[in-house]
DNA sequence: CTGTTAGCGCATTCAC
DNA sequence: GTGAATGCGCTAACAG
């Protein structure tokens, strides 16, 4: 859909060569300026828009940064986007986004795409399944920059944006804990994803921290499928009705607990308390039902895209590992929705 | 960032020409088996990718659709993406992503940009501010393929993807009016978006139909700021107690009802009863208190992108100006979430 | 300050 | 069945 105007026509038109035009919208110091002015008012007149095509393959550089992640469809990330698209904008680059619905075979798919010089870094969030990194070093090994966030990797070698989950996972137990509960349990999100870790070791001192055993029956791992999630957190809430708090570690565990404790005629926060990740206008609906731990989602993107178009404006490929984390925010009361 | 295995290097190594390589890596007919197996094998063992931006210079065409929408930080327009995302997997696309943060000049400087031929079809919901279309029919005197979802323009003559808006509004307003409601609230959308009107026209219709009378008090028109909107909703029930229904056109608008009318202290549903355009999330939430308008979000997201990349694989870069219209849901028991 | 030349990586036409 | 040559549109090195 090449529009039939290009440096070639405007060239003629104007008797130039396509170099001195070329130079002209580049606005290049050597060449006069009434030259410039008379290409670009035949540019504008002519509504020319450069081949971004041509110009990455001469330049080896395509002004487009690829966002590899899970869901779109969830709080975090489209916040999180916002943030790199609005770093992005400043920079003028583009944002590609690729989602691999949390299925490996994707992730390796997309990864093995990325290969082909389209994009000029990365920023990735890995899908839960994912246990072999070959396809992630081998965009190393192409020299792609690849800044991980929130889901990072840490098999490999780069620059890491999160949110403080350890942390995170201590103070939100703790809450618990100051509030009286006493059979806390813990709702991990899937696979052995490095958040679900690190807010689960969290957890775990909390916990002890205060004295109490660990009991790895009151820890639940969930999956992507909501309903059976439902199902696994209603079984143990009967299961183990002395448990007086839940601790969940994504949005929708969160929400499944509040819909399981209804279903159970369980009352919260009187009988059960529960605390999770969750944005705040989920936090303001359900407020005071649910505390919230909020991370600074957009603040994320927006980080993880700096580093990375840092290293990208420098032709940089290979990112220090060093690793920026975050703050949440803990909303007892919820009391304004953005 | 060009990985150094390319054509030509695959074409030293096996002392075969670069048009022969480039041929059995299409699976030309016109290559011997052989040649064609030995050149797979080293491809794949050298992890060979083809230059995405070379092939799309050459061949202009770029395999990349591009979607301009709002926000991606909202529930229909991220479920949208996933159906996007799907149908344009299928059929080896990639997808870019654009918001304009609901701000004309934004979208017009992506429309300009996009006339670059770095994608091949259009998918585009408008912002809301947009009140000329000139960047749009520019886009399209560039031979650009343009499929309109959700918010569409009509001033341009193009394919269209939306959902039965008029007869949403008009279903919602008479499920208050059979609920016994007799001074229904309707809370508008900003700026002047086809939604907007279609929704508030089967608003009024069913006012009519119910030989009740339109008054213009009582319909109040939204924006982007949050805040203000509550203040807004608040100072109407207030200065109109008797209103006993409310018709929200958009989630935001909905949850802001459900809070002012928390806080004014009106109880859901006994004294004021709200329905909206929601997501199932928010309806199982919100259940009761907010009956549920559920527009087929992924499913317009797939049409219009099945669309689009018909007519972009049969080169065809202008659609018919027809109108595809999907049937939204109305959950008056959201009992489940998904 | 401007023009000429070369080539990014690939697909394709034309020879053989 | 294969190779040599051409050019997509653009940028950059080199001349003048």
């Amino acid at each position: 859909m090449p529009p039939a105007v290009n440096l070639k026509s405007l060239a003629q038109a104007l008797n130039l060569s396509i170099a001195t035009v070329s130079r002209a919208l580049q606005d290049s110091h050597e060449v006069s300026p009434q030259t410039k002015e008379r290409v670009r008012a035949l540019a504008a007149e002519l509504n020319y828009q450069p081949n971004a095509y041509a110009s990455s393959l001469r330049r080896n550089l395509s002004k487009t940064i690829g966002v590899v992640i899970p869901e779109v469809n969830n709080h975090f990330f489209s916040l999180a986007i916002n943030g790199i698209e609005e770093v992005a904008r400043q920079h003028d680059f583009h944002v590609i986004i690729y989602l691999t619905h949390d299925d490996y075979a994707r992730e390796v798919a997309i990864a093995q795409y990325l290969t082909g010089g389209r994009i000029d870094g990365l920023l990735m969030s890995v899908a839960s399944g994912s246990q072999d990194f070959a396809h992630l070093h081998k965009l190393q090994e192409n020299k792609l920059p690849i800044v991980f966030f929130d889901r990072v990797c840490e098999e490999v070698s780069t620059a890491k944006v999160t949110t403080n989950d350890y942390e995170s996972g201590f103070r939100a137990t703790q809450h618990l804990l100051e509030a009286g509960c006493r059979h806390v349990a813990h709702l991990l999100v899937s696979g052995n994803l490095s958040i679900g870790r690190s807010r689960m070791q969290g957890y775990a001192a909390a916990l002890q921290a205060h004295g109490l055993p660990y009991d790895e029956d009151l820890v639940l791992s969930g999956g992507n499928d909501q309903e059976r999630n439902a199902t696994l957190i209603k079984e143990l809430l009967e299961r183990r009705p002395e448990i007086d708090g839940i601790f969940a570690s994504v949005e929708h565990l969160a929400i499944g607990s509040y819909h399981a404790c209804q279903r159970l005629g369980r009352s919260i926060p009187e009988q059960v308390k529960i605390i999770g990740f969750s944005n705040l206008e989920i936090a303001a609906l359900l407020n005071p039902a649910l505390t919230t731990i909020t991370q600074p989602a957009y603040d994320i993107g927006r980080e993880a895209a700096v580093i990375l178009l840092r290293a990208v404006t420098r032709k940089k490929s290979v990112l220090p590992a060093q690793s920026l984390m975050l703050e949440s925010e803990l909303f007892a009361r919820a009391s304004t929705a953005r």
